[in-house]
DNA sequence: CTATATTTGTTGACTAATCAACATTATTGA
DNA sequence: TCAATAATGTTGATTAGTCAACAAATATAG
């Protein structure tokens, strides 16, 4: 019978602010004209800050499985993006960036800070660095 | 060459803040036995708070497109949770709440509110009211 | 009134995430 | 040492979301 409020509740907050961030990045990527989307992205700005490293750390550092990350790689290797290397550990790959892949990532770090920027407008430079501290302090909280 | 510095990004931010909180949503709705997903469930709350609609109306208000409604709705009655009703006009159903929907609404609410609670466990009241309020209102900046 | 444009729901193709099961390789404990 | 355990990547099935194209019904403009 109680409503469930939703403007109250974080996770519908963040998902729904999620989506509609995703769906305007995409649309600036798309206007590059280069092919990849942005999860496709975060996974190659993961790799480019933090180094090369296996799928499975992959995962654990994007909170997704081991056949997310696979299939997101599949689809990497395929436009070149990104390689796959053996190591010691024969069970493991050790995901490394091309030199295609590096300049991919350059490009849209760029169309993702503009979209961040435009999504912020609405703040003073106050207001958007307490959003970003809480969130920060959130995310810990949970994972 | 320069960095992209996900903890300055919103946009990474709550992209990974719903992704977990969606993971632990899930592990809670599972545990009730009912078989529902989150997507479903804001749904069904959705048409809960707001009244019968068609789902056109629903994909707005969700920022998804037709499709992606038309299968969570097709989903929905098969387990009756939802009817399709005809209306006026004969392009378009009115999507209603069926009995079972309303009582599979309030279990899923009480299971969300306690992931919120405590996902919010390491703030004071006050910060998470300041979260709420900055989140709000970036949601309306960009929807 | 009627031709044109718009709205609504649908479909198929694609990307993405999760789950459960699996084979292969590494690690560990007795 | 070697049997049990764990880690790694993979696969198939399922739920979600997006895009483009479509048919049918409705709305609108001239």
């Amino acid at each position: 019978m109680e409503k469930y409020v939703f403007t109250d509740s974080v996770g519908y907050l963040t998902t729904t602010i999620s989506r509609i961030l995703q769906q305007k990045l995409h649309a600036r990527f798309k206007y590059t004209g280069l092919n990849t989307t942005p999860e496709q992205w975060r996974l190659l700005v993961l790799i480019s800050n933090e180094g090369e490293m296996n799928q499975s750390r992959l995962a654990e550092l994007q909170h997704k499985d081991r056949a997310a990350i696979k299939r997101l790689i599949d689809h990497l290797e395929v436009k070149k993006l990104v390689t796959r290397k053996a190591g010691q550990d024969s069970r493991a790959y050790i995901i490394t960036l091309t030199q295609k892949g590096k300049e991919v990532v350059q490009v849209f770090n760029k169309a993702s800070k503009e979209t961040v920027k435009e999504a912020l407008s609405c703040f003073t430079e106050t207001e958007a660095k307490k959003l970003n501290l809480l969130l920060n302090k959130l995310l810990n909280n949970i994972s």
